[in-house]
RNA sequence: UGGGGUGUCGACAAGCGGUAAGUCACGGGCCUUUGGAGCCCGCAUUCGUAGGUUCGAAUCCUACCACCCCAG
């Protein structure tokens, strides 16, 4: 039950309630009547408990970790094999959005995943907390989100969230919380001697390493991913046998703040109306109108809104002439691009040949990257390098996330500048 | 009013005598914790209107209608 100052003082709302103060004033009122001897003995007895309660905490003890429950099958499971394995799991679900219409749908964000958290918890016999995160989410994922497409870029505010929400703000209340390490339901293993590494979750097809590359390394060794080494066939399967709620719950999709996944609409009620331009062609040549860039991002095909015999794809946007740059799939192709916001893993030697990933759940192309400065510190901040494709790159978005590997290993990743098309060869 | 041009799916647009491509948009499904990406399916019995020529026309002929451009 020292459970709930702690959880208190850390800003939590906790459910059961305790009138510590009720039960102070009784036992001091009840000391007054008693004699000296039985004081003494009674000062016996509470040292011995003391002392036993402190071996036991050392000792038998289980290990109290914080669990991240969205509300989804995954994390609940993640909760319910902690709490097999031995462990004191404690969930905690992130308030992150409180748009009425993101309540509908199915994410990290609506009421129901919240309630469906805690419905999991009470079933485990976990303690849960409801951790009010809105206003760090909006400046750190929201603000962000919009400010890129403003920009022109093409953000990816799941990585983001990862980083500063849960891998940051998360893992340090964890700390206050007693728990010596924070859970969450991710598809990757923690590897390394160290535990310094990340490795792609033995699900090829749910690894989610790619929405981790940049937590810090130092932080890795506080992290647990449960689910690293199973399937999401295995993972529903448990849930079934376990009888949770959230067991045959869809997939989570789509950004969880966007509601109805209308990016324009959305963009344009945080941001206010945006300039419509030119759209034109490689050549310099006038196709049509725009209505606004940040509703176009690299590689996007829908939503042009004109005829041209061949699908025609958005190949770069320019926010300084407003101008929308589009052309034919062949157009998408890139050779090289810049990275930049390093977060290294690994020391990689210059012209080493990796496995990049531009996109989740994209097949890892082979690139080999130049200017990687490997004397930095592994977490070298503003550092950039350039990669430069084997094979040309499709869809090469700047503001997404480049994440190198080497085998099925996180070697670091970056956040892409520019993508340059008529590069040939290796970088300098 | 002369002269020229064009009329094919909601939009753009192939076809030019042999029985309606494609793209956008739209609807449905799949995929997906970033990207209006990707994959699958559906979407003009009909080609401005009315006649005619042909075994057969959106394609040829005639008339009419509408719009555009150039001359006034």
């Amino acid at each position: 039950m020292e459970v709930l100052p702690l959880a208190a003082l850390a800003g939590f709302s906790v459910s059961p309630a305790i009138d510590v103060d009720a039960a102070a004033s009784v036992k001091i009122k009840t000391i007054k009547y008693f004699e000296y001897r039985p004081i003494m003995l009674g000062v016996i007895i509470h040292t011995v408990l003391f002392c036993t309660q402190f071996i036991y905490s050392q000792v038998v003890m289980k290990e109290r970790i914080l669990v991240a429950m969205s509300g989804g099958v995954d994390s609940s499971v993640a909760a319910a094999l902690l709490l097999e394995q031995g462990y004191e799991p404690i969930g905690v679900t992130m308030r992150l959005w409180n748009e009425p219409e993101a309540d509908k749908k199915q994410g990290c964000c609506s009421l129901d995943d919240v309630n469906d958290a805690r419905r999991v918890a009470d079933d485990l016999g976990i303690p849960h907390y409801v951790m009010n995160l809105k206003e760090q989410f909006r400046r750190v994922v929201v603000d962000y989100f919009v400010d890129e497409y403003l920009k022109g870029r093409t953000p990816n505010p799941c990585i983001e969230c990862n980083r500063v929400l849960k891998f940051d703000i998360l893992l340090e209340r964890a700390g206050q919380l007693g728990c010596s390490k924070l859970a969450t339901g991710h598809y990757a293993r923690i590897a390394g001697e160290n535990k310094h590494l990340i490795r792609r979750g033995a699900d090829g097809k749910k690894d989610q390493s790619y929405f981790l590359f940049n937590i810090p390394p130092k932080a890795l060794g506080s992290i647990i991913f449960p689910l690293g080494d199973l399937t999401k066939d295995q993972v529903r399967a448990k849930a079934s046998e376990l009888g949770l709620k959230t067991a045959q719950k869809p997939e989570s999709s789509e950004i969880c703040f966007v509601p109805d996944d209308d990016y324009p609409a959305f963009i344009e009620s945080y941001a206010g109306s945006v300039k419509p331009g030119y759209i034109k062609t490689g050549n310099g040549k006038y196709l049509g109108q725009h209505s606004g860039i940040p509703f176009y991002t690299v590689g996007q095909r829908k939503g042009l809104g004109i005829g041209h015999g061949h699908p025609l794809y958005v190949t770069a946007i320019e926010p300084e002439t407003n101008t929308l740059v589009v052309g034919a799939e062949e157009e998408l192709y890139t050779n090289s691009m810049t990275v930049k916001n390093l977060t290294m893993h690994t020391v990689l030697n210059d012209g080493q040949e990796v496995d990049v990933q531009v996109r989740y759940r994209r097949r890892p192309a082979k690139g080999f990257i130049y200017h990687y400065h490997h004397h930095q510190p592994p977490r070298s901040a503003g550092k950039s390098a350039k990669v430069v494709f084997k094979k040309p790159e499709k869809a090469v978005a700047p503001g997404q996330a480049a994440v190198f590997y080497i085998g099925d290993t996180l070697a670091g990743g970056g956040w892409i500048d520019a993508t340059s098309r008529y590069e040939v060869g290796a970088g300098s």
